[in-house]
DNA sequence: CTGCAACTTCAAGTATACTTGAAGTCAAGG
DNA sequence: CCTTGACTTCAAGTATACTTGAAGTTGCAG
């Protein structure tokens, strides 16, 4: 096989994007990438799909939900790399969603080193403790663990 | 029951905190808060959980997860609030990983500020691309989006 | 043409952090 | 005593992001 190919498998997108074959097939099923198919059912992926998997990775990386990703990615073609003002579009709209998280720790870390001084002993008047309610509603959207937000505030 | 009664049912806890009755049950099966039991077997709490539970959630958002959270607290006494050295150790602690990862994050939003001017269109010289191994195992520990890191790099 | 690595699908497993539901027990007011 | 809400346990479900294994097929070198 000529060293560059059009089409590649999936072994070699995973030898050349890092990613595992099972990572590149469950990408596809979800919707992330794409390919052909050969006459014997195997998968044959454009080049692009390498930089389309390296988008998803730094992506996630930022800490981009698989989905966020996907709806971001419908937007780019995919038989293709994006072009500049595809990319700058992206990366700007997950720039701006990485400052917000970052500074929401930010604030976090505020509260907590206040904490260390106050011995913090009053649930009343911890700001970590407090700014809760709100800091928990900006956290809990995929944000800091990925934990789902609980449905009820309290127990039934 | 009195107001300042000094147990709390599971319902009270969850009511105070804010905390589902099924969230402090899976705590207390993962060992992070205890009980004692009535005769009908039902448990009751001493208040110190509440600031127990609280500081649960506070270590939450900042993205401690529950195994780790829970090995910071095997070193706090059970039965009453932490006393201010002991409290300052654990926020101490725990300001400092938050401080690590916030680092972490701001490195990556200079490589995307960055990729936005740049186009970006090589994966060779694209610093978020190529950042990536070295981030990458920063970001795996439970960092972002808790995944666990893949056994392998690659398909077997 | 043979053999083997690489490929295919599909189901189930892993880890985190819980929630939901079923089936039954306890506690307290009337 | 009876009713009812709060409690109990245990199993299974949810969401994310994959991995692993089984069982079978394809592609290419020799």
């Amino acid at each position: 096989m000529a060293e560059l190919a059009e089409f590649l498998t999936i072994g070699e997108v995973a030898a050349r994007s890092g990613v595992a074959t099972s990572a590149l097939r469950f990408y596809e099923e979800e919707g992330l990438i794409s390919s052909e198919r050969t006459g014997g059912n195997q998968r044959r992926y454009p080049r692009a799909v390498l930089r389309r998997v390296a988008v998803i990775r730094a992506a996630q990386k930022i800490g981009v939900s698989l989905r966020e990703i996907r709806s971001a990615l419908d937007g780019l073609p995919s038989g293709r790399t994006p072009n500049k003002a595809e990319w700058a579009r992206l990366s700007r709209g997950w720039r701006d969603q990485l400052e917000e998280r970052i500074e929401t720790l930010e604030r976090l870390k505020e509260s907590l080193t206040g904490c260390i001084g106050c011995g913090c002993l009053s649930l009343r008047t911890c700001k970590l403790f407090n700014q809760g309610d709100e800091i928990a509603s900006r956290v809990d959207g995929s944000l800091l663990m990925g934990n789902p937000a609980p449905r009820r505030p309290s127990s039934g």
